[in-house]
DNA sequence: ATTTAAACCGACTCCTTGGTCGGTTTTATT
DNA sequence: AATAAAACCGACCAAGGAGTCGGTTTAAAT
């Protein structure tokens, strides 16, 4: 039953959702559909399922306990990225961030798992947001900046540098992006020449 | 035929490729299977001419032809993304950013479509290079910039924000979204101060 | 009016896929 | 060993969707 999760979520992640038959996956692992309808009572549930027991405790390993670091938010922030967006050959760190392709493809077909995901995405957001401002307590971050819309615009950045390097490796896109995130988040610190 | 594709359209952007079936769109037309296959060849083919047809001209319109400006380039992309993002209920402008819905829909399951979607938008990518770059040249935009990272972010994070607001109209989001994209784009304008 | 081709119809086939179910094997308990 | 419960099998079902095809209607050309 773990294994039927591990394998549904390797293939999903790699195929999609609807793109991956449970024979697909049965057939990999040389079971049956009685198997996996005495553990799962739908190919949905079984999604949430997995969703639950792995993405979520991912999501929180990587973004709660980053918080309670001492360290520049901000460089915390962009190691994560930077490490988030490494190529996925059994990468950890993608199962906490493979979140984007299934909202994308649960959108118009499935609301319910679609809020669902949403409402793990917003986990990050808070979990972001707090980081931020506790980066502007702790004199890292200048007081002026809007740590919602920051973090808003991180998480858009990052979504779409998820879209743009779907197909594969394309280091030179991520080390560009990463430049510029370093600048912008550059403009965000607090600096003495400002005051 | 010329129904056709915009009823196609309209449904595959709504409900996605896979998620609409021939049966749907002839339905709404009252037309029947025979009609389809006598004009196009396959679903995908469809699909194809759409895109063809509707959307790449839609893309040129939208990013070739602003090139031609003599404004500031970074106001042009401010003004023609807060557009793109207005919640596209007839929108004339979200025709020409739909790629990135369909580009996820076909990252694995048809990669020729997917890297045919993404020549597309890459049409964007080196419009909007050659727009920041001209901005360099008029001084609008500070020497020291990387013209293709920050073409890079922005396609990302517009991406990313096309994502984050997909169930409907967010608009909190997208001003903080705008707000911070400002912000940013204010760093890479040529200030006096910095010389 | 006749011919010809394009446009169109809709029943049909084939295939995939999610899901069911009666029965069998394995495992654990006593 | 006996019993019960959990795990598992795989043939089967029903639905949906892509694509086919022989035939019909419409429109245009001569």
């Amino acid at each position: 039953m773990h294994l039927l999760c591990a394998k549904g979520l390797e293939l999903f992640h790699n195929n999609g959702f609807y793109n991956t038959s449970l024979d697909d996956i049965l057939k990999e692992l040389s079971l049956s559909k009685g198997a996996f309808y005495h553990h799962f009572k739908s190919k949905e549930d079984f999604f949430v399922n997995i969703i639950q027991n792995f993405v979520v405790q991912k999501v929180y390993a990587l973004l709660v306990e980053p918080l309670s670091t001492q360290e520049n938010p901000l460089h915390v922030i962009v190691d994560s990225l930077e490490n988030a967006l490494e190529p996925s050959k059994s990468n950890e760190m993608a199962y906490g961030f493979m979140l984007n392709d299934f909202l994308t493809e649960f959108n118009k077909r499935n609301t319910e798992i679609h809020r669902y995901l949403k409402d793990i995405l917003n986990v990050w957001e808070v979990n972001l947001i707090s980081l931020l401002k506790k980066g502007k307590v702790d004199g890292y971050i200048a007081r002026h900046v809007n740590c919602e819309g920051v973090a808003t615009f991180i998480i858009a950045s990052y979504l779409g540098m998820r879209s743009l390097m779907m197909d594969g490796t394309d280091a030179q896109l991520k080390y560009q992006y990463m430049q510029q995130l370093k600048q912008y988040f550059n403009m965000l610190t607090e600096r003495e020449s400002v005051i």
